[in-house]
DNA sequence: CTGTTAGCGCCTTCAG
DNA sequence: CTGAAGGCGCTAACAG
């Protein structure tokens, strides 16, 4: 029923290949201005629209990167996403999405059908490690692209994107040493076996140590990375604590475990920042806005896009690119008076 | 690079149409269990994908829905977007969502893009209506389900999704007058040629009256809709109001303005609901999460999502569903002292 | 510039 | 069950 090349052609009067090559803008073309014009406008009155399908079968090429993000309700991952988008638009490649749903089996799912899209591109910020050996390098070796996003180890033939916590943690600890909060809790999610949990938490517990904190039984709080789920693990915290034995200070590993966090105290009567502290990661746009808003470790978001895509896209990326975060201090932080 | 189903018929030792009856489960295949079983080993052992690009080429069927939403980072939009891909999953069908980022080209740009794809489905939340008309009739003329969510007159051809917000409007009203408040503020997103936002507003000014309020000069903000607009309109009108001409109440088009709103407030020392009591439309997951909860006029997404799958995906699908919105009380309004 | 031809990978039909 | 053949819509290489 859409018209096709072919319609175009004969409307036009020119051979197929012909209008294919105006169309296309294949600079081995010698048409005349003329038959050009011809071209477009048959292609405009007919409403030509090229079907992609067949186009890529012939080329080779989609013209289109995946994306693999954990969770797009996350706004960490929503504005990961629209970075992507935006740098990808302005390099006229469109985007597919897949939410893994914190689902380890639907990671393996989605990866098993990037294969059947042939996406000339993938990103992917996985939950589960095991992936990069058992789809991802597969991936790369037949011909995608592959750039990850997340601290773990290089993997050949994987580009991968890394944030550098260290000194915006260490940073963060200082300034709650210096706001004179003496315990300070750690709220994360994920599950054992994400070495990205492993070495963030080492790290935050090596800045407790190194700033003098009460580490002697630090207060870790576990789990699953949703709103509801942070909510219901600090809820039961609180319940279950002795005031003395709270921290004055939490660091959640990302801002959304932040929030849910934030909500339990409000809803125990713990003012914020008043009665406790709040620091989280990622620095997501909503963090500023919030009624208190939160201070957060800040990652280059708009950086990783680009330097993402461009490992994806360019001819010769760097394979391993490390950003660094930065602490942004707000209202959700105080001092302790007493 | 990748096998091909030739590949796998090779190894099998059968036929490629053999092969392919067998993978696909067609039922005309009198294919005995032993050579099935040869063939999905032989499918196994090569790590087969079939090409999407050349099936739905043949085929003329994509199994691929496309939604085209204003804006990814909303997390209305997020929510609805993650229903409508629970639902597509439980059918075996894939997501594609295009991001039109609030920007009226940006959505022209996408339809047209839509017509490459050859999506089986098209899920549209409209920023501008001239679209329905100029682009998405011609769309479902030419095969492809279009369903439309938005409360905006029904169009021949082409699916709806409306919500009702009537009731709960009134509710909400009702419940403010109960409250003690007596005048109302409304933060309006959109431009003016958005016919939805006329028929809210419309809506609003409506109960305003109908309950009571000091519609006298009725306080109407304007804004985009993001966090950023909201905040900076919102702030804009605090410092601008002398404080007796401020309403004690605001009615914001959607909860993410009523966030960037409270933000506002609370820079401005005004507590909520003490201050200023507020309530959005939408319900995002987020709403109830916030340190002080958010009011809102709910829709309910799920419901929606499984209504507008079923309208491009079944086959005697109901042309024309409208939900009812229902009123969500929380700590983000509160009665009028004095 | 034309017209033809081949091929991308798969599905489908039809005679054997 | 086999094998061949046609087609999906487009690109690309060829001789004219």
């Amino acid at each position: 029923m859409p018209p096709k090349l072919k319609d175009v052609a004969k409307l036009a009067g020119v051979a197929v290949n012909t209008a294919s090559s105006i169309l296309n803008g294949r600079k081995d073309s010698w048409a005349s201005v003329a038959t050009k014009d011809k071209v477009f406008a048959a292609a405009k009155k007919l409403g030509y629209t090229p079907d992609r399908l067949a186009r890529s079968l012939s080329t080779g090429k989609t013209r289109v990167v995946g994306l693999i993000v954990p969770n797009l309700s996350d706004p960490f991952f929503s504005a990961l996403a629209t970075e992507i988008g935006n740098e990808l638009i302005r390099r006229d490649y469109d985007l597919v999405i897949e939410d893994t749903r914190l689902d380890y089996q639907r990671e393996i799912l989605c990866l098993d059908q990037i294969n059947h899209w042939r996406f000339d591109g993938l990103i992917v910020v996985p939950i589960s490690l095991d992936i990069l050996n058992s789809h991802l390098v597969p991936l790369a070796k037949r011909g995608t692209a592959v750039s990850v996003l997340g601290n773990h180890p290089k993997v050949a033939s994987l580009g991968r994107i890394g944030v550098d916590l260290d000194q915006a943690i260490d940073e963060a600890f200082a300034r709650l040493a210096v706001l004179g909060h003496r315990r300070v809790g750690l709220l994360l999610h994920g599950q054992a076996r994400q070495q990205s949990k492993i070495s963030r938490v080492t790290k935050f517990e090596q800045a407790l140590y190194k700033h003098h904190f009460d580490a002697t039984k630090p207060c870790v709080v576990n789990c699953e990375s949703t709103l509801e789920s942070a909510h219901a693990a600090f809820r039961n915290l609180l319940e279950h604590t002795a005031a003395p034995d709270l921290p004055t200070a939490f660091v959640c590993m990302n801002d959304l475990l932040a929030i849910g966090a934030m909500r339990a105290a409000a809803e125990a009567g713990l003012a914020v920042p008043r009665d406790l502290s709040f620091i989280g990661v990622g620095n997501v746009p909503l963090s500023r806005f919030l009624p208190v808003s939160l201070s957060s470790i800040a990652e280059p978001l708009e950086k990783m896009a680009r330097a993402t895509v461009a490992q994806i896209l360019d001819e010769s990326p760097v394979e391993d690119v490390e950003f660094s975060a930065t602490f942004v201090e707000r209202e959700s932080i105080g001092a302790i008076n007493g």
